[in-house]
DNA sequence: AACGTTTTCGAAAACGTTTTCGGTTGATAA
DNA sequence: TTATCAACCGAAAACGTTTTCGAAAACGTT
C-alpha cells in the first residue's frame, strides 16, 4: 500500500500543472477561485498530505525547534517541555528533544545533528557556561537562532530567557531571616554550574547585609550527594532553617528532614520549586514559584519572535526575567 | 554568514563530479581509496556537514522517530523519554514528541504531522483504545511502523511493549491480603482508559480467587479527583490495606495518607511505580517497579527491530512483556 | 597487439515541493 | 479595430542529496 499522493498525482488527475496545484493550495492569488476550490475539494478528497521534507528542502525551513537539556529528570523539565511543546504547535512548528547529559562532546554533538536537520531554532539548557560558548558559536555561524533558557552565560548578545537568580536567592535569604532563623543552611547545586553560582552569591550578599553570619552554604554534586550532605551538615550543627535550590534538593533533603522533625525539630524550609513537588510532603514548605511551564512558554515565544524578525536586532532586549512569587504548600 | 558548504561546492573545489563526492563520503566501494580519503578530508577542512533534508527527500528516510503521549506528566515519562532518546541516538535516530492531551483530535492531528514529516516510526501511548483504532489504521495505510507502549489496545497484529497488568494487579491483590489487611480500597485510573480495567480486572479477580471480599474499587478521573476520592472513600469504612495502581494516584493519596497515619492508622500501601516517588514519602510503600527507563529503551529497540526487518511479520512475536518486581521503599 | 576484465569516475535522473517568469486569454478603453 | 492591462495558468529551475548506468581507463592474459 502506502499510495502517498503527491502534488504531481494531483496535477494529473485534475488536468492542470504542478505549479497550479501549488498555489491553489497554498493559497497564492494566482488562482482563479473556482479552480483553486476544485483542487483544494480534490485534495481533500484523495487525503493529500504535502511531504514537510520536500517543502524543507524548497524554502530552507524545516519547521522544527529543537530543545537541548542535560537531562529529562521528572524534576522541572516536563513543565517546560509542555510549554514548549504548547506553544509552538499553535504556529506548526514541531519539537525534538535531546539530551546531553552533562557532557561537553555530546551537547556538541547535539548541535551539529540540529544543523544538519536544518532545525529553525534551539532551545538550550546548558550545564557549563565557559566551555559551551564555542557550541554556541557554532550555532550563530550557521544562523540558527538558539535562546537559552533557566541557565544563561555571562556575555552580552545571546537570548536569554530566566528567573532573576541573584534576586530570588536574596528574597529566599531575607524570607529565613524575617522568620526568625538563627542558623541557616543553604543547600546549592554542582559548584560548576554559573546558576547554583548566582545564587549562592545573592543568598550569601542578602546574610551580610542582614548582618547575618551564622550560616552555611553547601554545593552538593547530584541528588545522593545532596542527601548525604545534608545529613552531615546537621551533624556538625543544628540548623532551625534552610533554603534548597532546586525541587531536586528540596526531594534530596526531605528524608532527612522529615527525620528531623520526629526529633521535634522545628525547621523552616524555603526552596526555589516548580510548586508541585512541595504538596507532596508532610512539612512546611515555603517556596518561591519558579514556573516551568511558564519558562517553555515564554522561551519559545521568544525563540519564535526571533525566527520571524528578520533583523532580530531590533527586538527589545536580549534578556527576559520572568517573575517569581512566594507560595506556600501549607504543609 | 552561513556560508553551508554543500557537496557541489566540494565537487567544485576538488575537481571532481558531486556523485564521486557523495560515493566517497558514504564509504561506497566505487571511489579509489586515495581519492575518497582527500576528499572525506577536505569534507573535514570545510566543516561540510551533510543536509538531513536533502538526503531524506531523496532516499525516503528521516531519521525521525515520534513519541506521542498524552500529556508529558513528571510521572513516569520524563524516564520513559529518556530510555527512548538513549537508545535511538546510538543508531543515528533523533526524537521528536508530541502531547496529545487526552484529545483525540489532536491525536490525529498529531499522526497527520508524523505522516507529513515523514518520520520512519512512531511510539505511542494512547489513552482511548477503541476511538484510537481508525489513528492507528492510518499509520498502516501510510506505512508507518509504531509500537504502542504502556497501554495497549485489545487487537491483535500491533506492536505493544508493556508490563502484564492483568498479573501485576493480582500480584498486588495478593500482596495485601499476605500482609493481612482486612479492608482493602484499589485506586484505580480514568475508567476509560483500558489499562485501568485490565488492572482493576487482576486485582478483584486475584481477591474473589482468595476469597477475599471486604475490598473497593475506585476509579478516579485525575490527580484531584483521586484526592478526593481517597478521602471520601475512608470516611466511609476504614481501611487498612491500599493499591494505588500508579505514581501519580500514589502522589494523589500521600498528602491523605499522611493523615491517616498521625491518627495511628496503621496502612498497608502497595504500588505501580516507577520506582522513584516512594522514596519521597515517609511512610512505607512497597511497589512492584515499573521500570520507565526499561520501558523506552525497550519500546525504542522494539521500534528499530520493526523498522530496519524489510518483512517484520518475521518478528518473534508482538507482544513484548516487560518483567516487574516487588520493592520498598523501606519507609 | 588484441582482447577481456576490473576499477574508477561522471552525467543525469530522481525525491516533492515552491517560485519566478513569461505566455495566453478575455475584457476594457481609445 | 487596436492597444492596454489584468487575471490566470504552466514550464522550468531550484533546493542538496543518492543512485543508476554507461564510459573510460587501467590492468592482465594470451
Amino acid at each position: 500500500m502506502s499510495n502517498r499522493i503527491n502534488i504531481r498525482d494531483l496535477a494529473k488527475m485534475l488536468g492542470v500543472s504542478v505549479s497550479t496545484v501549488s498555489k491553489a493550495l497554498n493559497d497564492k492569488s494566482d488562482i482563479s477561485p473556482s479552480l483553486a476550490k476544485q483542487i483544494r475539494e480534490k485534495a481533500e478528497e484523495l487525503n493529500y498530505r504535502p511531504n514537510h521534507i520536500a517543502s524543507g528542502l524548497r524554502n530552507k525551513k524545516s519547521k522544527l525547534i529543537a530543545l537541548i537539556i542535560p537531562e529529562i529528570t521528572m524534576y522541572f523539565f516536563p513543565s517546560v517541555i509542555k510549554g514548549i511543546e504548547d506553544h509552538i504547535k499553535q504556529f506548526g512548528y514541531r519539537l525534538m528533544v535531546f539530551q546531553s547529559k552533562n557532557d561537553l562532546s555530546e551537547e556538541l554533538r547535539n548541535i551539529e545533528i540540529c544543523i544538519q536537520q536544518n532545525v529553525d531554532g534551539v532551545l538550550l539548557s546548558i550545564t557549563h557556561p565557559e566551555n559551551s560558548i564555542p557550541h554556541l558559536e557554532m550555532l550563530v555561524e550557521n544562523d540558527i537562532p538558539f535562546v537559552l533558557f533557566d541557565k544563561g552565560v555571562e556575555r552580552e548578545g545571546f537570548f536569554e530567557v530566566m528567573i532573576n537568580d541573584y534576586n530570588v536567592s536574596k528574597m529566599a535569604a531575607n524570607h529565613l531571616v524575617q522568620r526568625g532563623c538563627k542558623r541557616i543552611l543553604a543547600l546549592l547545586g554542582n559548584s560548576e554550574m554559573s546558576i547554583s553560582r548566582k545564587r549562592a552569591k545573592g543568598f550569601s550578599e542578602e546574610m551580610k547585609k542582614a548582618g547575618f553570619s551564622n550560616f552555611e552554604m553547601c554545593f552538593v554534586k547530584d541528588f545522593e550527594d545532596g542527601k548525604l550532605m545534608v545529613e552531615e551538615e546537621f551533624k556538625k550543627k543544628k540548623f532551625d532553617g534552610l533554603f534548597v535550590m532546586s525541587d531536586e534538593l528540596l526531594a534530596a533533603s526531605s528524608k532527612f528532614v522529615y527525620s528531623e522533625m520526629k526529633n521535634g525539630v522545628e525547621l523552616n524550609v524555603v526552596a526555589i520549586s516548580d510548586g508541585f513537588l512541595p504538596h507532596l510532603f508532610d512539612f512546611k514548605v515555603d517556596y518561591f514559584h519558579h514556573d516551568g511551564f511558564l519558562l517553555g512558554q515564554k522561551s519559545a515565544e521568544r525563540m519564535l519572535a526571533i525566527m520571524n524578525d528578520e533583523n532580530s536586532k531590533m527586538l527589545p532586549d536580549f534578556y527576559l526575567e520572568l517573575e517569581v512569587s512566594l507560595k506556600s504548600n501549607n504543609g
